[in-house]
DNA sequence: GCGCTGCCTTGATCTGGATCAATGCCCTGG
DNA sequence: CCAGGGCATTGATCCAGATCAAGGCAGCGC
């Protein structure tokens, strides 16, 4: 995928119809096309904030906190729009989980002034704010949820955003590794690797090898997440 | 406070300048001053989100997880702004931690088309990152640091927010109970008291009943907060 | 002032998940 | 096809923080 094809798809899923072709040309403009194998990290200005649009592959959105282990924020997949913070307290980074290719758009080219530029304001507002819900849900799961709990519902998460329109027979392909997962649950890796072993004696998925997964028992699973309905 | 002064420190203290009247008077006409008493919580439609400006006293915003405890996103004082999302796995709500009054404004209402509406979108889109820095700060912490060090930021936070313009002697007032300060660092309330009463062994802070609290060392508080079990 | 009610503190014990320690199993490169 | 390295699983032990259980102390109504 080159970059006018990259930018295509970018227009189609993401960008609100309607834009003045102007806008669209400025924001094709200031945007920049990266390609990253696998364990490759983007390497972008710290002190400025981008969102990163994933046409394609897997990445991961991480927090330094230490020179110990990093905080894993987010990951994302192929059409995401990825918000990357700059700098502050910690320092972000994106990196990729599978080869990956990627559209960085710089966060002030969407808020530039200008009559045409509402439509860009709002899209950033909007992926802001998806980012924004999909942390607060991140905090709730880190501070109040057991381990059985955090894999579950990352194991369901993962589900959702990769298993829908999967292969004919169910099975998916996890691009990240049991730490990773680890990191991002607040968890440590043996007891990861017990919880996935604990729902596959429960019946409730399959995996085979290091990264294959199957969900067997999908409410089963939710009820291990512990989710409500969500109605109240 | 009544309305018309609570708005005039709204868009002193928040709003951009040079906006144009009619953008300022639909917001103005948009917008609805509540109070509230200590304890209560502010009644709004959850299938929309809403910001809040606290023009006077503290807030939490809290999710509903389970009917078991809440975990606490995040506080709020006086003049800032609040992102009160729409419903969607959790439920949100906002109540007041003491007596406050504030200004409700729908979020749609800020993005609101129109040619002059840059400005408020610009004003939400900003709001909504801020949020999202502080909830990805709130995620290392519940994610990655022990008892101790999730205490100690979070009386540096306050120290930072209430401390600052504070009386000459450096006592400030907590205005949330333990149990709120165990919901928002994902603890028991036991475990709080006793981290406060650790860090008051080790001369860092003094405490006086329940709410007073003066920080002594604030470089040693800052080494207490920083550092993991692990660290090089 | 007195007692009541709710927080808060402190102590004792329990336990879920971290840590330490072996293996085991893919995957790659020769 | 084999060897080696890196991730994953599994088991044993440990410990930070949860849970259980008393008191203690401020604020409030009477």
């Amino acid at each position: 995928m080159n970059f006018p094809d990259l930018f295509d798809a970018f227009d189609a899923a993401v960008l609100p119809p309607g834009l003045p072709d102007a806008a669209v040309l400025r924001l094709r403009h200031d945007t920049v096309a990266r390609e990253l194998a696998a364990g490759e990290q983007l390497d972008l200005d710290p002190g400025r904030a981008f969102f990163a649009f994933l046409g394609v592959g897997a990445c991961k959105l991480a927090a330094f906190v230490s020179s110990a282990r990093e905080q894993i924020v987010s990951f994302h997949f192929a059409g995401d729009v990825v918000h990357v913070p700059a700098q502050g307290r910690y320092g972000y980074t994106l990196s990729a989980l599978t080869d990956a290719q990627l559209l960085v758009i710089p966060a002030d080219s969407l808020s530039r002034s200008g009559p045409d530029s509402c439509g860009m304001l709002r899209l950033a507002s909007r992926e802001t704010e998806n980012a924004l819900a999909r942390s607060r849900e991140t905090s709730i799961i880190l501070g109040r949820r057991s381990a059985q709990e955090r894999v579950a519902s990352f194991i369901l998460a993962i589900w959702d955003r990769l298993g829908a329109g999967s292969q004919d027979d169910g099975w998916i392909d996890l691009p990240m590794s049991r730490g990773e997962i680890a990191d991002s649950l607040g968890l440590t890796i043996e007891t990861v690797s017990r919880q996935f072993s604990e729902l596959r004696d429960l019946g409730l998925i399959e995996t085979e090898g290091r990264s294959a997964l199957r969900v067997i028992d999908l409410p089963g699973l939710s009820r291990c997440a512990g989710q409500l309905p969500v109605a109240a």
